[in-house]
DNA sequence: GCCAACGTTGGC
DNA sequence: GCCAACGTTGGC
């Protein structure tokens, strides 16, 4: 069991996007960074992922997604892959990015690393867990 | 809208 | 294979 962490530009394709999509399952195509396509790869059936809202007016973590379908070829250039991704939970609060650069055991996550574009990161089951306390029930 | 950071492209 | 130029990302 891997987790990750998927951005979007909620302006392009949003955490409610994903939830009026049939039995909310989305192909998580247009990606086209060698990096995150390898991270796509690696990915298992059922291996979890953070769905993070970027390049916003209140850029953060609105839901938990989770791998239905492995990677395969993008129809319009089999260079590029992608895997299927269903919804989980959507947050009842957005985990904001001024709230994760708070919590102390995510000072070495990617994502919150100055200058990082990547659209797919992993990320550690500690890092997923420190996260996920954070969910309010 | 600005701009730092980073990836890609293409001439050499 | 180097590297300058360019395009894109994404927080602010």
């Amino acid at each position: 069991m891997n987790y990750w962490l998927f951005k979007s530009e909620p302006s392009c394709f949003s955490i409610d996007d994903l939830a009026k999509k049939p039995n909310h399952i989305t192909p998580w195509d247009g990606v086209r960074n060698y990096q995150a396509r390898n991270f796509m790869r690696s990915m298992e059936i059922n291996d979890l992922g953070f769905f993070y809202h970027s390049s916003c007016a209140v850029p953060g973590i609105v839901g938990i997604i989770k791998v239905v379908k492995k990677s395969y070829p993008e129809e319009s250039d089999p260079r590029w892959e992608h895997v299927d991704v269903q919804l989980v939970q959507k947050l009842p609060e957005i985990i904001t990015l001024e709230k994760l650069r708070t919590i102390p055991e995510l000072h070495n996550m990617i994502i919150l690393r100055k200058g990082n574009r990547l659209s797919i990161t992993p990320i550690t089951a500690h890092e997923w867990e420190s996260i996920h306390d954070r969910i309010r029930h």
